[in-house]
RNA sequence: GAUUUGGUAGCUCAGCUGGUAGAGCAAUACACUUUUAAUGUAUGGGCCCUGGGUUCGAAUCCCAGCCAGAUCACCA
């Protein structure tokens, strides 16, 4: 228990003056609510006979009193509204204990109440309902902090410290209503990604997040303990292995909305836990797949925004089909004039020497092309791009390229100079991966801590035979946070990692 | 991890070259029946992040640490 401020303590204090006076401070009651703040605001007519019998419930988050009536704000899930209190009007008895004390007094801002009235416009012209019947029902014991707005729109005391925004996030959404819609666009987001994929005939499937091996991508996980099988277990860092098993077990089409967990740097862009919507689709291949990229992020943009451009920063980025497309040699051609698509491993080292990438004596061919690659364009690109057809060895997944020797049929798209996707061409020869499995093997006995780990299951899986597939992961994060204009991962998880409180 | 900025009342912040800790809002008390950043009068409220040091004296200067933000590098 910590120390009480002073102002707790008063709000004990009310608290049990309220108890004394036979009023319930956390009553167990439903609360019939028939209309809501900004539906009255955006709706109400002076004169009208409608919202003449409405029913309210939220915070309390203002209070002007002046003497015998008083006006207040009250604040549900749709945002504020002004309510007028006069004495007589909710104490028409000879008891005005509910007026000049539990309500001049005993309430305090936060408060969850309920009210019943009519609406009606002040003299100063501001939508209002008139309170008949007032009802407490749930007290606050911590005050929140106060935003106040002037008379010129400016915010006065904004909560706006980011380490309490994000550690006190339900603070955070009571008092600063806009990041709602964050988290709101957030959920329509996912919701048009669902419609769109389920209406191709999808099915959206849970794989574990608790594996005996981890793999689907090149990071270092989270270890756990399963006591009762006494074994190690990882939390997933992709779902990607397990949903190509349920490809081979005659699905042709499975995706899922997948929490990943990396055990890994933080920053804006990276936060320990984060989602990714994996989808495999049996009999296509990543040229198909870069198609439906375009026509669901497009249908995204224009389900949240009405339109296909979006304010980004200081960019407006149009997701209009069709995007720009780029192999990753044709990129790096195009932004530094250099083909470096038949360089050997040391012309390509003293290429990224000349274009001052700092690479090292441990990077293979396709590292130092993916070096080259992120220093020299992915800044550039703001508008969604595709860039195709990346090296082999940085790919132990995908499958090679039907033409062209040393690469994959890949694709990432970059927007906002990063990536918001990766997808391609399923590896699906077992042989082959098996090798892969085993380079990868090799660069772990290097000291590489993201190297991939040896599936025998799912190499057992392949051996039945896996149709040509083609797969997609999105950082929905990542992709939230263009969606949404967040600068920060953070601002688009409620609850991102922190570190633990002191005391 | 590197660089950099910050940590003072419930909230937002002042506090200069060291000299008794400040404002607005919030809170408390009183007044006020159409206000709206309500108003007026009065009142209370502080481990100045922590620990060392310099000094007669440290919120202030120095060192170390903790926490956080921003930028940069690596994984989505």
């Amino acid at each position: 228990m910590h120390h009480l401020t002073e102002q707790e303590l008063v709000r004990r204090e009310n608290l049990n003056k309220l108890v004394s006076a036979g009023i319930e401070p956390y009553p167990s009651t439903t609360f019939e609510v028939n209309s809501f703040a900004i539906e009255i605001k955006n709706n109400f007519a002076d004169g009208d006979q409608t919202y003449q019998s409405v029913s309210l419930a939220g915070r309390l988050m203002s209070r002007r009193i002046m003497g015998k009536a008083s006006f207040g704000e009250l604040q549900d899930n749709t945002g504020r509204i002004q309510i007028y209190i006069s004495r007589d009007d909710i104490c028409p008895g000879e008891d005005k204990t509910l007026y000049n004390d539990a309500f001049k007094k005993w309430f305090d801002l936060g408060d969850f109440i309920g009210i019943k009235g009519y609406a009606f416009y002040t003299q100063m012209g501001e939508c209002t309902i008139h309170v008949t019947e007032l009802k407490l029902l749930s007290k606050a014991l911590r005050p929140l902090p106060v935003v106040k707005k002037d008379e010129d729109g400016k915010v006065h005391d904004a909560f706006t410290d980011p380490e309490q925004r994000y550690r006190q996030r339900y603070v955070d959404l009571v008092v600063n209503n806009h990041i709602k819609d964050v988290f709101v666009k957030r959920t329509r987001m996912y919701n048009s990604m669902r419609a769109y994929l389920n209406a191709k005939g999808y099915l959206e499937v849970e794989t574990p997040v608790l594996q005996p091996l981890y793999g689907g991508a090149a990071a270092r996980p989270f270890t756990t303990f399963h006591n009762t099988l006494d074994m190690k277990l990882y939390l997933r860092i992709a779902n990607e292995l397990y949903l190509k098993r349920l490809i081979v077990g005659g699905f042709d089409g499975v995706y899922e909305f997948s929490k990943d967990f990396r055990n890994e740097g933080m920053s804006r862009y990276h936060n320990p836990e984060f989602t990714q919507i994996e989808l495999y689709v049996a009999y296509k291949d990543y040229l198909w797949m870069m198609d439906l990229v375009e026509e669901m992020v497009e249908k995204v943009a224009l389900d949240m925004h009405g339109t296909t451009k979006v304010q980004v920063g200081e960019n407006i980025i149009d997701f209009k089909r069709p995007w720009k497309r780029y192999t990753m040699y044709e990129a790096i051609q195009h932004f530094t004039g250099i083909d470096i698509s038949n360089m050997d491993e040391t012309e390509l080292r003293k290429t990224a020497h000349e274009l001052k990438v700092h690479v090292d004596n441990t990077m293979g061919k396709g590292k130092l092309i993916d070096e080259i690659f992120g220093e020299t364009c992915e800044g550039n690109l703001i508008q969604p791009t595709f860039i195709t057809d990346y090296p082999v060895e940085m790919s132990p997944l995908a499958k090679k390229h039907a033409t062209k020797p040393g690469l994959v049929e890949r694709f990432e798209a970059i927007c906002n100079k990063k990536e918001i996707c990766n997808a391609f061409s399923e590896l699906n020869d077992p042989i082959d991966q098996r090798q892969r499995f085993e380079s990868q093997l090799e660069l772990g006995k290097r000291g590489d801590e993201e190297a991939m780990m040896l599936d025998e299951d799912f190499l057992r899986a392949l051996e039945y035979g896996m149709p040509p597939t083609a797969g997609l992961g999105i950082g929905m994060d990542r992709l939230a946070m263009i969606m949404t204009n967040q600068n920060s991962i953070q601002d688009v998880l409620f609850f991102p990692q922190m570190k633990p409180e002191k005391e």
